[in-house]
Order: structure tokens, then C-alpha cells, then sequence
DNA sequence: TGCTCTATTGTTGTTTACAAACAACAGTTT
DNA sequence: AAACTGTTGTTTGTAAACAACAATAGAGCA
């Protein structure tokens, strides 16, 4: 069986389900399973070394995510995005940013602000060669992670989970096929978000919704351009 | 097996873990499961005639929309609520609610509006000894997710569905704790949501937001009154 | 050739049985 | 009396077998 023995120190005991959900988002981010292509619960559970059982709740719970899409009696499949996914997702996004930075004007803690400067000059030691569009966009989602979790609202971070899923597994597939867009985003991306930290410190409200809404705007341009070139992701059938 | 053999007209066909979670969750909102209570998913099993699996899922799908708390080895229980719960819930809502209309200002069909329209015209037929708190929370749920319906917004559809269930879960019994608020609500309930129909119809959206700011926070001050006097849910740990 | 019906096959839904984790208790030791 | 330790009982996590459903291919017929 295939436990990670000793892996970080985690706070709950890891279970069979969890590596499995782990496993598999990883595999769907990283376009390791394309989208559109199914996955049966037998031919998965043989692979991973597990019974059904696991495999059938982290579909569910992948499903809950949106990377998966589950439907009754034909199982489950990869989520694949089209401009409409896209249009829904940054919409939530604004709404959900605006709340969440204006609830942490109210209540984040100098150890959240703490730790979101800390993501923030990891990013600034990295070399240029190490700014590949894997890593930059882990610590971006990371950073709004940290964004949300200094707005102390368990609802709004839940529901922000399930959509940085659904952004991480596009964002990395988008960002590393456009070069030009990284090497005029790329600068920029430090004192961007250095700007965040400030107004929360300052709990300057309206000046920090106003960051955030230009902030997710900006972003959702550029991925646009992505799916405005790539008109209509066609499902395609995939055999094992 | 105790499947109900012909409901409502479905459009899928129904499983044993939806009819459970159905019913748990209708034990839930109608609190014939008190908060805090533990749920055995052997005992719930025996109860239902069904075997674990089933259960486990609804138990699961429950915990997402958080009407219950699973603790890995411990157990699910009914969520309890508190006047921090609240805070969380409808500033969400407020959030959604603004997406929701702007999304229906642009994208509701004339079907969309009807549908709204005859929840107002079901309403305006009760008498008054049919308004209920638990029908009137109904019908007013109803209402809303009939806005989020005509926004065309699959993602921002299914948060709202989460939410929906937890603001029903202490709705009716808020309500129906309380006669005099209802004196002074229940008349106005009608003319109210008129209003949410003309300015999607006009396509105001900024007049279509400030509207719905003002019904949500209303609604927030209603029920605020209740989890202030009740100062702490007191987990009771409830035997069978 | 084209259609319908049936049988087959592969997949998911459900059940049952077993293993592991946790919680409560009793007995022992200090 | 208090703290530790081993045991027992209850509950969840996992595995494997069974049943039901959906899709497909092929036989039979017009």
C-alpha cells in the first residue's frame, strides 16, 4: 500500500481516501489526465492499490471541487473548461476577494500578515529561471490563500478552495504556453501584491476592494486571451 | 428496501444516498435531529434499512453543505449554530446575492421571471393562517433560488444551494420562535420581492444591487435578534 | 439495407465482512 | 488519592463480493 510514511506534520492521521484525492488533483492539475477523459473506479483502484471504497470518496469529493464531474451510473470524468468556465470562475473570484479582503481589514492578525509577506519575499529570492509558470502560480493561489485565511471567515475559505482548484488546474496549462504575457507579468507580480498587505494593515476598506477587483480583472484578461483563441475544447473520448 | 416508488417527476433516477441524504436533511432543517446530536452511521443504517455506503455518502454531501460535522474516527454530528455562524452566513449571502442579480440583469429569460412571478402570486393566495413560518421560509427560499436560477451562473447556483440549506436549517425555527416579527414582516414580504422582479426585468443593476443589500441585511437584523439573547449553543451531547 | 429487440459486457450502486482507530473503564502501582 | 496501563467495547475505515443499471453489439426480421 502506498502511505507516505512520515510525510509533513499533519494535524488530523492521513487516510487511504486523502492520499488518494491528493493523488489524483495533483494528477489533474498538472494535465498528467487530460481533460474529458474518464476514469473508472476499477481500473483506478487497481492502479492505486486500493479497493473502491477510497477512490469512489475522493471522486465525490473532486467532484465537489469541479475537477471531476460525475454523472449517475456512468461515472466520472476530467473536467475540461471552455470561456464560459472562465467568465464564472473570475466572477466569483471579484465577489469572494472583495468580501474576504475587506473581512480581513477587520480581523487578520499581524501572524497572517506575517505570513503572507513571507510568501511574498520567497517570491522575490527566486532567480528568474526559477519564476517558471509552475512555481509562480503556486505562490500566487498561495499568497490569496493566505489572503483569505487573514479574513477569518471558515465559509468564505471553503468556498474559496473549491475554486482555487478549479483556477490551479488551468493556470499552470495557460500561463506555461504563453511566454510574452509572464515576461511583462512576472515584475510586476511582487509589488502588486505588496500593495495588498499594506491596505490591510492600514484597513484601508474601500481602497482595498478597489486593489482587489483591479487585481483579479487584470488576471482574468489575461487567461481570457487563452480561451478566446481556443474556441471549443472538444470532449474528447479518451481510451486508456 | 424503502425507496418511494413514485415521487415528484425526476429527471435523474433516484439512489438509495439521495434518499437519505433527502431525508436526513429534512430531519435536520425541521430539527426532529436537535443540533449537536451524534449520528451513528450504523444506527442511521439500521434505521433506514439500508447498509453504511449509502449512508456514508449522504453523510458526506450533508457535511459539505454543512448541515452536519464529520471528525475523521469520531463521527458525524448535527451542526449547531451560533451568532458567529450568522455573521459568516449572510455577509456570504450578500456577496452572492449581489453577483446573482447583476448575472440575472444580463443573462434572465422571460421564463425566468415567470417562474419568479408565480412563487409571488403563490404567496399572495395564502391566507393568512397558511403563512406559516415554515411555509412562508419556504416560499422566501424558493423565491431566492429562483433569482440565482436566472443568473445562469452554474457555479454561483451551487454555492448558493450550500448556503440555502444552512440558512433553512435556522430559518424555521428562528421564525417560528418569534410572533411579532412576523406581524411586521410577513405583509411586506410580497411587495418586496416585486421589487427584485421590476429591476431585472428594467435591467438596473446598480438599483438592482442596492435592493438586494438592503433585503439581505433586513433579513440579517431579523434573525440576529435570536442568536444574541440565545448567548451559547451549549454542545449537549445527546444520548439516542 | 435498415430497423428493433435481445443478450452481453462493462461499469457503477449496494451489501457484507473484516481491520484499525478511538474512547471509556477497571485494575494496579506509586 | 492520583496517575498510569492494559483491556474491552463501540465506531469508523477498507476490502471484496453481489446486484442493478446503461451502453453496445449482434441476431432476427421486414
Amino acid at each position: 500500500m502506498a502511505l507516505k510514511p512520515l510525510g509533513l506534520g499533519l494535524a488530523s492521521r492521513r487516510v487511504l481516501s486523502d492520499v488518494v484525492t491528493d493523488d489524483l488533483r495533483d494528477a489533474i492539475i498538472s494535465h498528467d489526465l487530460e481533460p474529458g477523459r474518464r476514469i473508472a473506479e476499477d481500473e483506478l483502484a487497481l492502479q492505486m492499490g486500493v479497493s473502491r471504497g477510497p477512490i469512489r470518496e475522493a471522486l465525490m469529493r473532486l467532484d465537489r471541487e469541479g475537477l471531476v464531474t460525475i454523472e449517475r451510473h456512468k461515472g466520472a470524468r476530467v473536467a475540461s473548461w471552455n470561456d464560459t468556465d472562465i467568465q464564472e470562475i473570475y466572477s466569483m473570484r471579484s465577489a469572494l476577494e472583495v468580501l474576504a479582503i475587506e473581512w480581513a481589514c477587520k480581523n487578520a492578525t499581524s501572524s497572517d500578515l506575517k505570513a503572507m509577506e513571507e510568501i511574498l519575499s520567497t517570491y522575490n529570492k527566486l532567480s528568474e529561471k526559477q519564476r517558471t509558470p509552475r512555481e509562480v502560480s503556486r505562490l500566487d493561489l498561495e499568497f490569496h490563500t493566505a489572503l483569505f485565511a487573514a479574513a477569518h471567515h471558515e465559509r468564505l475559505f471553503k468556498t474559496w478552495e473549491v475554486l482555487r482548484s478549479q483556477i490551479h488546474a488551468f493556470l499552470v496549462y495557460t500561463w506555461s504556453q504563453d511566454g510574452k504575457i509572464n515576461k511583462v507579468f512576472l515584475p510586476k507580480w511582487g509589488p502588486d501584491h505588496a500593495v495588498f498587505i499594506e491596505v490591510i494593515r492600514n484597513k484601508q476598506i474601500s481602497k482595498a476592494k478597489e486593489t482587489v477587483l483591479g487585481h483579479v480583472e487584470r488576471g482574468l484578461a489575461r487567461v481570457a486571451t487563452h480561451f478566446i483563441e481556443e474556441p471549443k475544447p472538444k470532449k474528447k473520448v479518451a481510451k486508456r
